[in-house]
DNA sequence: CTGAAAGCGCTTACAG
DNA sequence: CTGAAAGCGCTTACAG
């Protein structure tokens, strides 16, 4: 890579007048050496401007300083805010991120992620949903005793392998402010029966519903795929039936926003007309008119933790370690797409 | 990472009875092996299911079979496709992608760029605009002989590590549907001028206006930059005007989503009132109402493509490196956000 | 076409 | 608190 020779661990030890090990242990951030040898060689660092070479470093010491994102998820979205989090952790620690999408309904995903992560001697995993949610996976991940961190809707595993969305919680929320807002007749819009987050939704919501002396029947119940298409169609079987609900709660954004495109196209006007509500608070839901109430789910913070909790392992900072959040809790983002129902 | 311990090259030299050279050969495709060893070799690989390690690989021969992707790019539908592009061309040649996104504005940015590529010996890097653009960057680059290509709007680089878009092209594209249609009083939005893609179009379009008779007065240039609340703005800025334009191209498409916000604001129609064109064909642009007509920009591919020619330098394959394509050229996407203009 | 030796730049396990 | 030796799993440069 350098023309001009990069300097060495044993550049340092020679110029520091210090064997390479000690050298190691101040990169390593050890114990026990005194502040003047600290202090030598660690000038010496800064004048040759070393850093020290990662592979050589894995291959010693079986560590990579690399960590994995691993996804099989249509949203770039999320992607996107799960790379930001987790990115920031990896600074802090120095450590790389490397990112490996998948295809979940291919046979071969659990061999190729496992040859991956052998090949790379990943340092630990990242795994979002719906890949988060393959039990096959996590058995073979710990057979190779590889790290793993899961961002999941549901607490299904030991702790100090999960980060957790409170997904009902959230939706609960969700049936406060649309009671608060007197809506009885309300239609709902669910994500495929592949995602936990899914069924969390539906069930949290329908639950709530409940709770607060609501009900949601089956046929207020539209079956969508977390895509914009389906949002459309969902929206548009939900309101032309004989009796079209005053509020759409669709369990993410870009359903949601399928349903004010049918809306418009309807000639329904949102919110005096009919209420939508979102959940995921993506970068859309604020650049559409009317812009969408939603949830803010901190993926990125969630992602954050993940990684954190990841590094632990490598990582003697009690005060970092304590500062790990496990389950976070959805923030609601009213916006303009909510109103009262029309006759009340 | 293994407790039941991965196989290394002296256990598939071992059981298949040649050197460890020889093994190192078949994972590297050399020539010069007879056939009967090649199969041997190959079968004990299978056998023990080896996989070579990548870290010893490296230190050894001071590769590292990662790429960066280097960006500092608000949008993340641009740096999704981009991602997805290098890592089709990763797979297909046995690299891994790493992410590096970075703060142009900041100081240090080129210094800390320098010093990851430096640390994990990256054997090449992917530059996205704005980064892309930086010529301090780029000469610190080649002072440490890291191998790079740019993805840029313009030719400023030698041909080995440019892949560009011609956006002047395909402004030209845009200037052919709104003249066809019968529009002569158009409305643009810049973006910023930081960016060299702004430049491009902006001039590329008052150009290609004047070709085709027509004019692109400074007041009907409005100043955005790049994003959705630029966007509303400046449609406000031009619609709010003396004699307001019958079209819009706004040289994103979230300034062109921001303009139909503020349209659907006034209670403009579009297309009947107003024509909206966008560019770059975001995942959003088809799924607002009416639908955006816009220029999809082959990011993907162009990214490929850039992966391709960084690996052009480890790989011999002839037919693969015949088949990179420098030049792209945006294609032209009709949807329902364009008509004639009313009076006309 | 094949192999023995040395070395890539670090860390581990020990010794003192 | 510090260091000498061996080794991580490969490739390079040679030799034959």
């Amino acid at each position: 890579m350098t023309p001009n020779k990069k300097a060495t661990i044993n550049d340092v030890a020679r110029h520091a007048d210090v064997s390479k090990k000690t050298v190691s242990r101040v990169i390593n951030n050890e114990k026990n050496i005194s502040a003047a040898t600290l202090h030598k060689v660690k000038t010496v660092i800064q004048q040759l401007n070393y850093s020290p070479n990662s592979q050589a470093r894995g291959l010693a010491s079986s560590r990579s300083f690399l960590l994995a994102m691993i996804y099989d998820n249509p949203n770039p979205d999320y992607i996107t805010e799960a790379m930001h989090g987790a990115l920031s952790e990896c600074r802090l620690q120095g450590c790389e991120l490397v990112i490996h999408p998948c295809d979940s309904t291919a046979r071969d995903m659990d061999e190729s992620i496992i040859e991956f992560i052998q090949r790379l001697k990943i340092d630990g995993a990242i795994l979002l949903p719906p890949v988060s949610e393959s039990e096959r996976l996590i058995s073979k991940l710990k057979a190779v005793n590889c790290n793993y961190v899961r961002l999941l809707s549901v607490d299904s595993d030991n702790l100090d392998h999960i980060i957790r969305c409170n997904d009902r919680q959230a939706v609960s929320q969700i049936s406060d402010h649309l009671v608060a807002l007197g809506h009885k007749n309300i239609g709902f819009i669910q994500g495929p029966k592949a995602y936990q987050s899914a069924i969390e939704r539906k069930e949290g919501f329908r639950q709530a519903l409940e709770d607060r002396g609501l009900t949601l029947p089956e046929n207020r119940v539209a079956m969508g795929d977390y895509t914009y298409q389906s949002g459309m169609e969902c929206a548009e079987w939900l309101l032309n039936s004989s009796r079209p609900p005053t509020a759409i709660f669709a369990s993410n954004d870009q359903m949601a926003l399928g349903v004010i495109t049918t809306a418009k196209k309807m000639g329904i006007n949102i919110p005096t007309d009919l209420t939508v509500i979102g959940f995921d608070d993506s970068p859309q839901a604020s650049r559409v008119w009317p812009a969408l109430t939603t949830m803010d789910l901190h993926i990125s913070q969630m992602s954050q933790m993940a990684t954190r909790k990841l590094l632990t392992k490598y990582n003697d900072d009690k005060a970092l370690s304590a500062s790990i959040q496990t389950e976070f809790l959805p923030t609601f983002i009213q916006r303009q797409s909510t109103a009262r129902p029309k006759n009340t």
